[in-house]
DNA sequence: TATGAATGAGTGTTCATTCAT
DNA sequence: TATGAATGAACACTCATTCAT
C-alpha cells in the first residue's frame, strides 16, 4: 500500500529507522498493524520498498535531467546539474537520508538498502563514463564508489543548515566532487 | 571499569550501538548488569565514555606523529602521515566506526559523541592551519568540517576490504583529501 | 479491560499498591504484560482507573441510598445510613482501602487518587449541607475533610476484625462521627 | 549507629519508606552499604529501630509533660496538653508520619512498627484511665484505639498546612477528640 | 481483506543484599 | 570494623509479530 510507504517515510524521517516502530507506522497510516504485515513482512521489508522507490525516482530524475544537455557542459556545470536536483529530491524524500545513512550502521539493513547506494553510484558512472572514454572501467567504479561515499559523508553537514550556510556547505560538496573528479574525467575542453 | 569499556567496544563493533544491549555488554565483561550500572548510568554514557577515550587516543596520536616532522613535507606526505596512523588507530578501535557513524543516525547519541567529530575536525584544523596562514578562519572551519564528512563517508568503503582493494580504497580517500585541500592549503613549494 | 481492573484490584488488595507488579497483575488476569500496557500505560494509570471506578460506585451508592429517606431521620440514623452501605461497598471493593490509604503515602499516586478522597468528602458535604443551612461553607468544608480523615484513620481498625469486635469498632467510628458532627449539623429535632 | 538512624530518618521523610533505598540511606550517612548491613539486617529493621526510638521519645515526652499537671485541668486543656506537644514532636521527627502511616499500607512493616501505634495508644490510655475510674478496661481500650485512628487519619490533613489553616486543622482534630472522649472520660466537673 | 487484541521474549534499569578484602 | 565492588533476580515497560475474527 502506497499509504503505508508514505507513513513509513514520515516516521523514518521523524525518529530514524531504529526508533521507528511498526505500530507507529501503521497508526500513522491509519491502518491496523495487522494490515501492515499483510503487505510488508517486517520493518526491513518496508525500508527496502521505500529504498527501492527512492532509487526509482532517482533514476527517473537522472534520465529527465540529463536527457540531452549532458554533453556540452563544463564539469562544474555538470556537477551543478547533478547535485542540485539531487538535493532537491533529497528535500522531497524525507526518509532518504535516514535510509542512506542507516545502511552503514544497521547491518540487517545494509543488504536491503544497497539499492540506494548502487543507484547513486551507477548514476555517477553513467554520467561520467562517456566523458572518460579512456578510463578503465575499474577506475570509474572506484571513482563512483568514492563519490557516493563523499556524498553520504557530507550530506549530513548540509541537511541541518539553512540559507547562506547551507549554500556554503553545498559549495564545499561540489568543490570536493569537482576537484576529485577533474583528473579522472576528461571533460571536453572549455 | 576498563573491562566494561572493552566489552562495550566489542559488542558495539559486532552488532552496532543500537542492537547492543547492556546485559550483553555486561555478560561480555563477565559481570552482572548491576555492576555495569554502577559505573555507567546508561548505555549512552557507556558510548560517551568510549568516544571520549577514542578522542583522547586520537589526540595523543596526533601529538606524537606530528611532533616535528610536520613542517617540511609535501601535502601528499602530510596526508599520508595523517591518514595512515588514523587507519591504524581505526583498526585497533573496533567500535570507533560504529560510534563515528552512529552520531549521524541516533539523535540521542549525537550530542554525547560529538567529541569524536570535533576531535577529528580540530586535528585537521591544527594540521593545516599553520600551512594556510592567509586562509580565513572560516574557510578553514568549512574545510575541516567537510574533510571530516569525507572521512566519515569513505571510511565504510575501506573497512570491509582487505589487501589490494583496501589499499586502492585508501588511495582514493587520500586523493579526495589531497585534491580538495590542495587549493586551500598552501604547502611550501616542492 | 474490566478483567485487568479486577485483577489489579485483587493484587492491590493482597500485596498493596507498592508491592504489586504489573507482571503479577497481568498474570492474575491471565494475560500477557503487553496486553496490560495496551490498556493502561502504567501502574499508576491502573490505580487511577480503579479509583475512578470506585468513586463512581460510591456516588451511585449515595444517590440510591439517599434518594428520599434522607430528610426525616435523626443524625444517628443518618450516619448509620451512610456508614453501613459504605462499609458494605468497602467489603466488595477489595482494593479500596489500599488506594484510599496509599494516597497519603505514595506521592506519585496522591494526585491520581484524589478522586477517592474528593468523592467521599463531597458525599459528606452533600449529605450534611442541607441540614446545616446556617453553617458557613468553610466550616462545612473543614468538617467534611476532617470526617474523611477520621474514616481513613479508623477504617484500618475495622477491616481486620470480624463478628462482635468488628461491630464494636464500627460503633466507635459512628460515635466519633456523630459526636463530632452533632454540633455542626442541626438535625430536625427528634 | 545513630548516624544511620538519622540518615534513614531524613531519607524516609524525603521520599517515603517505599522509595527509600538502603544505598541512599548509607550514602546519606556517609557510610558504605556494607556498614549499614552490619548494624541493621535490612530496611525493615532500620524502620523498626527508628520506630522504637520515636516511641521512646514519645513516652519520655508523656512523662515529662504530665508529671503533675495532669490532674487538675479540663478535658479541653488536657487535650491541648496532649496534642500540642505531640505535634511539636511530630515536627522534629521527620520520618514519624511516614512510618506511622506506612504501617497501614506496607504489610511487611505493620508488625515492626506496631510500637508506634501501641505507644500512642497506651499514652492515651494512661492519660484517661485515671479520669474514668468507672469505665471498663475494654471501653478504654476501644477509645484509645479509635483515638489513635483519628490522629492517624487527620494528621495528614494538618501536616501540609501552615499558618491559620494549620491552626484550624489542629482545632478540628482537637474538637473531634474532645467530643469523642467527653462522654467516655469523666473529667472533674468544671 | 482488514482488524486489533494479544503476545512474550526482551530491554534498560534498580536495589536489597553479600562478601572478599 | 568498615569497605564498596559485585550481585542477580526482579521490575516497569516495549514492540515486532501473530491470528482469530
Amino acid at each position: 500500500m502506497e499509504t503505508l510507504l508514505r507513513a513509513a517515510e514520515v516516521v523514518f524521517a521523524e525518529v530514524g529507522y531504529n526508533r521507528a516502530t511498526t505500530n507507529l507506522i501503521a497508526a500513522r497510516a491509519s491502518v491496523s498493524p495487522g494490515t501492515l504485515y499483510q503487505f510488508y513482512r517486517n520493518k526491513e521489508e518496508l525500508a527496502e520498498a521505500l529504498a527501492r522507490q527512492y532509487a526509482q525516482q532517482l533514476e527517473y530524475l537522472h534520465r529527465t535531467v540529463f536527457e540531452d544537455k549532458a554533453a556540452a557542459v563544463s564539469l562544474g556545470e555538470l556537477i551543478d546539474a547533478t547535485v542540485d536536483p539531487f538535493l532537491e529530491f533529497h528535500r522531497s524524500a524525507p526518509a532518504f537520508e535516514s535510509l542512506f545513512l542507516a545502511a552503514a550502521v544497521s547491518p540487517e539493513l545494509s543488504g536491503r538498502i544497497q539499492v540506494l547506494h548502487d543507484t547513486v553510484a551507477s548514476r555517477i558512472v553513467s554520467l561520467f563514463a562517456p566523458r572518460a572514454p579512456k578510463a578503465k572501467k575499474e577506475d570509474l567504479h572506484w571513482a563512483a564508489e568514492t563519490a557516493v561515499g563523499i556524498v553520504r559523508g557530507v550530506l549530513p553537514l548540509i541537511t541541518p543548515l539553512k540559507g547562506k550556510k547551507r549554500n556554503r556547505a553545498i559549495d564545499e560538496l561540489k568543490s570536493v566532487l569537482r576537484r576529485y573528479l577533474e583528473p579522472i574525467v576528461q571533460v571536453r575542453s572549455n
